[in-house]
RNA sequence: CGCGGGGUAGAGCAGUUCGGUAGCUCGUCGGGCUCAUAACCCGGAGGUCGCAGGUUCAAAUCCUGUCCCCGCAACCA
């Protein structure tokens, strides 16, 4: 029989920088799905890649004073390593860069052009010359600048589009029809009400002010949109517009693109539109993930709150690694991550549950028997219902799989270990043990014990392939598969003489010590660890005016939450100065500080109201904080 | 009044669709067992389900109002 296929991919990582235990946390729920897809029978092609074009990239690169293409490679080595660590079992790994990949995304332009779906225009936007801002038609009030209320002229740059009006409709009713597409499904509602219900507008698909892209083959000014070249990853990976295209003939469409949440609405609205262009079908399902988020807040880089996920593996084990950002995310929200609750999971789930059950049992099968035995079949009540749970949690892992909760499918295994566990006690083999009359009985009991340990293995090799296969090992059995996944598959084991600690449990308290040591050192590095700035000439330096002011006065923006409005005495004048501190001062805070302001900058509106000036602060981790020089008076300078 | 998510035991979460004695994991306290990685098993304590009204015999669940947190967007001179 032809095996079914199954096509799931991640999202093409962005490698700015090095990848960190977010873009773990996607790869490593995508690699436990495809590992189970195939055990399950499926002819599994899975995708993982980087998207490497793109203006930041650009300049990153520029910054580390090297090309853009060398910048990327070593990150993307650096990927893969960290790939192979985790053991992600990717059948592919894509490269914007690679160049089969820009070939095929310049004739897919081109197609598009051809067939009128792309079309050149101009970007034309309305422009208010006093506050050096665009706007868009429905951005205008009244047809004038919505921040000054000035007139406005229009201006033109070349660009091309994509056509996304044209399919607008088409996409509500493909979207109205197929409701099982956006996973999970309250994000639906989130897409129609931001995104389609007011309206598609042509999305611009070139741009012309940096160079870092593939170039549009017949307008080489242009360079093609970093999303509209990452998207077509999904198909140019295999091989479509290319001279072999079989793969893509085989596997198109995805049945899963695995994403964040971040990333979800191009995922559902642009790259549906962009399929339905090229008359080609849509992907299955795409599942916007939650993230993994530090003391509430996202993974930053500029933080600096997270540690290489190497350094992890290294202390911990892949598979405590792995089996934490499987179990503790739940599907569709958000999860915490931390270093504590990681090493608190190791010890309570795959320590003491798993692993000490598997320890317990090969080691009375070697004390009472010498590490062989048959099953014996003398049943007793207590033993129905372990075997009816075990029995059961293939159908059950199934469902929570089929349905994407990676979570609530591991658990279920652990509810069966944990089962498997009490049996132990309602049982009392080394009770059995010292009764010559019950050794028939003893036998069942531990080869029961087995077989539960056996078929939950089977269920944990796609989460945990390594810890799993170690567990075989110990049972010394061949029975790996689901073709054996009913209880009494197998009639007899011989297993290790000696069981192996599958997870040592890890001290917390002393690691306790070492965090506290390491959050005080990583308080002191943030600032190092900011982005390094290009070195200055002393002159550049100077050209920086500062000087001391005094808060007179300081209210509330009356359009954005973040900003303060102060009006600051600088000794011969008073001016006005809106700051981004809101969140970490009120007004009144801010009333009556003597506070450095740079006078020589450029007025500039925020949100409508003008700033003349900038007030220093000092930024880290927990905020920031004004720079004040209360024994100074308003007017005197600073350098 | 831009859009969404969320506020349930010390921590992390489920339960809210279709009202009916508030549940899970970790931690904590007590007990049991001794095969095992101070592990395993049993039991207890701990919550007026953000707040205020309303509907109902009955509300974590439905309705109204309100406060707070997070994200997107905007914006951080």
């Amino acid at each position: 029989m032809e095996k079914k296929k199954y096509y799931l991919t991640t999202p093409i990582y962005y490698p700015s920088d090095n990848f960190h235990i977010g873009h773990c946390y996607t790869t490593v729920i995508a690699d436990t799905l495809a590992r189970y897809k195939r055990a399950k029978g499926f002819d599994v092609f899975f995708l993982t890649g980087t998207d490497e074009h793109g203006q930041k990239i650009e300049e990153r690169a520029k910054l580390a004073g090297t090309d853009p293409k060398s910048f990327v490679d070593k990150i993307v080595a650096n990927a893969q390593d960290l790939w192979a660590s985790l053991g992600i079992t990717y059948d592919k790994f894509i490269r914007t860069t690679d160049e089969y990949h820009v070939k095929a995304v310049q004739k897919m332009f081109r197609d598009l052009y051809e067939k009128g779906d792309i079309y050149k225009g101009e970007y034309e936007g309305w422009y208010c010359t006093p506050d050096e801002s665009f706007w868009t038609d429905s951005q205008l009030v009244d047809g004038k600048c919505p921040e000054c209320g000035r007139e406005v002229k229009k201006v033109k740059e070349e660009s091309y589009f994509l056509r996304l009006s044209n399919y607008q409709k088409q996409l509500e009713e493909y979207l109205e029809s197929h409701p099982e597409l956006m996973q999970p499904e309250s994000r639906y509602k989130e897409m129609l009400n931001n995104f389609l219900k007011p309206g598609l507008q042509d999305l611009s698909v070139s741009r012309t002010s940096f160079t870092w892209g593939i170039p549009v083959d017949f307008d080489p000014n242009h360079v093609i949109y970093v999303w509209m070249d990452a998207l077509s990853n999904y198909i140019t990976a295999l091989g479509y517009n290319s001279d072999d295209d079989s793969l893509f003939q085989k596997y198109w469409p995805a049945e899963l693109h695995l994403v964040g949440k971040e990333i979800f609405r191009f995922h559902t609205l642009i790259w549906p539109i962009m399929l339905m262009a090229l008359d080609l079908p849509l992907p299955k399902q795409v599942y916007g993930h939650g993230w993994l988020v530090i003391d509430g807040g996202k993974i930053s880089k500029s933080l600096g709150n997270y540690k290489d996920p190497r350094v992890y593996i290294n202390d911990y084990g892949v598979d405590a690694v792995r089996y934490y950002l499987l179990s503790e995310v739940p599907f569709g929200n958000d999860g915490n991550f931390s270093e504590k609750l990681l090493v608190e999971r190791s010890n309570s789930d795959l320590a003491n549950v798993l692993g000490n059950l598997v320890n317990r049992t090969v080691s009375m099968t070697n004390k009472y028997f010498g590490g062989t035995v048959t099953n014996t079949k003398v049943h007793e009540t207590v033993d129905e219902d372990l075997i009816r749970t075990v029995n059961e949690l293939n159908a059950k892992v199934e469902a929570k799989m089929d349905t994407l909760h990676v979570d609530a499918a591991i658990a279920e295994i652990f509810n069966v270990l944990k089962r498997t566990n009490r049996y132990v006690d309602e049982t009392t083999p080394w009770v059995l043990g010292k009764d010559e009359s019950k050794q028939d009985r003893l036998q069942t009991v531990l080869f029961n014990l087995l077989e539960a340990i056996r078929v939950c293995t089977i269920q944990l090799d796609a989460f945990i392939p390594g810890s799993a296969n170690a567990i075989f090992d110990q049972l010394q059995t061949d029975a790996r598969t689901f073709d054996t996944v009913a209880f009494g598959s197998v009639e007899a084991y011989n297993v290790v003489e000696k069981p192996s600690i599958l997870f040592a449990r890890i001290d917390e308290k002393e690691l306790e010590e070492k965090w506290a040591q390491e959050a005080a050192a990583i308080e002191e590095t943030v600032e190092e660890a900011k982005e390094t700035k290009p070195e200055i000439t002393f002159d550049d330096f100077m050209k920086t005016e500062m000087k001391v002011g005094l808060i007179i006065s300081c209210e509330k923006h009356p359009k954005a939450d973040k900003l303060l409005v102060s009006q600051i005495d600088l000794g011969n004048e008073t001016r006005q100065v809106v700051s981004g501190i809101a969140p970490d001062y009120t007004p009144e805070d801010m009333v009556g500080k003597k506070v450095v302001v740079v006078t020589n900058l450029k007025p500039a509106k925020i949100r409508g109201v003008e700033s003349q000036g900038m007030i220093l602060v000092g930024e880290d981790a927990n905020g920031i904080e004004v720079v004040s020089v209360d024994g100074m008076q308003p007017g005197a300078t600073v350098r």
